[in-house]
DNA sequence: CTGAAAGCGCTAACAA
DNA sequence: TTGTTAGCGCTTTCAG
């Protein structure tokens, strides 16, 4: 079971040579029917499995793809790991993960860490702190595999998965208005983000779309994307206390979402007598939360299985890919009473 | 930056033999200042890494770790994992993270997996449907080294790390009992667990010693780890529908817990005042819920690096290993409303 | 159809 | 102190 047999112990034992029995179990063509039926049925029954490292080490490959996300212990990203498993193992892969906490340093390091590692690919999503991309621009142009998920690098021309953010953060930002609020706030992750800027763009449109001015004052920028809690309360007790307060606050970061009803919460509020509510997350229990809240839920899962499917293939394409593709997937509203307006 | 270059390349360079270089880079002592400097330096200047693939080829390790898991996306096993990742980052090995989803059968074909991937050690959480650990039991006396967290083993004589379930089971039941609930329901993952005995242990020896009864119907077993929604359903109506209707539930498994309080207020059930819960679970918005939620929290990450440490320890060590341990950690009660007495 | 041998990158025993 | 060489498990020319 565990005693690993090797094609030189099949050989010894069969009186053959290794490379006969190498190409016995390969199937190749130019063997004898006898000495492969021979070859494989010993296999079978030692249980033979061919050493990956020696393969790897053959063939310059490794069979593992490396993972960089700001955090493992997050519904998104948990989520998304989920699906890039299922598919990396089915596919004889290996997954290495790495977290970069949302530091630039951090995901720097981790690279060259997966690279001296000989990953074959990558899949990031890139930390709050990150602006500079130069070195998947790099590693890109060097023909390195890298597919980008959820937080991708704008200027980089490789494969990317997001989901519909634009539309995702214009429904919610509509719902709240068409709930009757009036004042909404932004409370969203690094400016660095593509899917930041694109969220405050649906944010945005919503607003201009039911004539609703755009207060500069109601953007709040967390720009550790929710790790810091005292960024996030910071930024939420200013926009309570404002002159004009808000009357909702519309949360476009899966981890600010949750720290913010933290606060809210810290704070005494009621949600939504107080203050209206809507976020993206991908928890399973806000359904749970009091109140329930609305939520853009996002694909997770899938998003992890399609940027998989697609860095394997762009692994094994015996072709350098010149046509990168941008697949986006839609986000869900999950309506709740978190964003009724109740006052 | 990837470019990968060998200790050939850099021999090549120098005009030196690769075992020159090999020694330099590895500070033997048997080697003149100025050449290895010379090495030192070069292998600096073009960035050398040595290629693990061919160190595991040669050394005959894979630098990896398998690990075994129910499931990634749950509070409780996404903490763990992101301990166990801290410390094995650190050391030097990946990991490679399997799922069973419960399933006995996923588990044997995962362990398999990662054996044929050559992994040096094993980190397993068994599966709710695993009764028989011949395949453990089987690796662990031909000297495989394996370290079992939370979900052990009881009868393989193997390092485990656990929580100490008896008490943080008692704990939970006795505020329950202080409270003022007096017909306590436990609902709990497969008897195959030990931690599920244990547990019940714990429950049953806090009933004791308040003079309770404890009513076998009261005890409910979901063999699927709340994996099957239905199941947990049924086991919770039938609690409801009893006679002598429970008026408090303790749940003695994450997914459970998170799935029962789903199911309650489907059944659109006021938590405390029709029923009090409290519940393991290591969930980071349980504060969050309605009403927040009592909860016995395991330290998870700790868990997770410990079993790490102890694993590469094992891994490591230059003698087959005699003495095994079993580390149990406290368990933390977080006290909230869910488990108030309010009728 | 089968075997011998080289080579992937590295280490270590043996020579010099 | 340095170089030569064999070998880890496997595939793949190149001979036979």
């Amino acid at each position: 079971m565990f005693e690993a047999y090797t094609i030189k112990d099949i050989a010894k034992a069969l009186g053959l040579s290794t490379s006969t029995v190498s190409r016995a179990l390969n199937g190749s063509y130019e063997i004898g029917a006898e000495t492969k039926k021979l070859v494989l049925e010993y296999a079978e029954k030692v249980n033979y499995r061919p050493n990956p490292i020696a393969l790897s080490l053959k063939e310059q490959k490794s069979h593992s793809i490396g993972v960089v996300v700001c955090e493992v212990a997050n519904d998104y990203f948990s989520q998304a790991i989920n699906g890039i498993e299922s598919i990396a193992y089915n596919r004889g892969y290996h997954v290495i993960i790495t977290q970069t906490h949302e530091s630039f340093d951090r995901e720097s390091t981790n690279v060259k860490h997966l690279l001296s590692r000989h990953v074959d690919g990558l899949l990031v999503s890139l930390s709050a702190e990150t602006s500079d991309t130069s070195q998947y621009k790099y590693l890109h142009d060097k023909g390195f595999p890298i597919v980008f998920f959820d937080r991708v690098a704008a200027d980089v021309n490789t494969h990317k998965i997001i989901a519909n953010n634009f539309k995702g953060s214009f429904d919610a930002t509509e719902l709240l208005i068409n709930a009757g609020f009036t004042k909404i706030a932004h409370l969203t992750n690094s400016n660095n983000l593509l899917i930041s800027r694109e969220r405050f763009d649906g944010f945005k449109a919503a607003l201009d779309k039911h004539q609703l001015d755009f207060k500069p004052g109601y953007l709040k920028h967390c720009n550790h994307g929710g790790m810091i809690q005292d960024e996030v309360e910071l930024a939420v007790k200013e926009l309570l206390n404002m002159d004009e307060r808000p009357d909702a606050i519309f949360v476009a970061s899966d981890r600010l979402t949750i720290s913010c009803m933290h606060i809210l919460k810290k704070l005494g509020l009621k949600i939504p007598q107080d203050i209206g509510i809507a976020g993206f997350t991908n928890s399973d229990v806000a359904e749970l939360f009091d109140p329930p809240l609305t939520v853009v839920r996002q694909p997770a899962f899938q998003i992890g299985q399609m940027a998989t499917e697609i860095l394997i293939k762009t692994i094994e394409s015996k072709w350098p890919i010149e046509d990168f593709i941008t697949e986006q997937v839609e986000t869900e509203l999950i309506i709740r009473s978190s964003s009724q307006r109740l006052f």
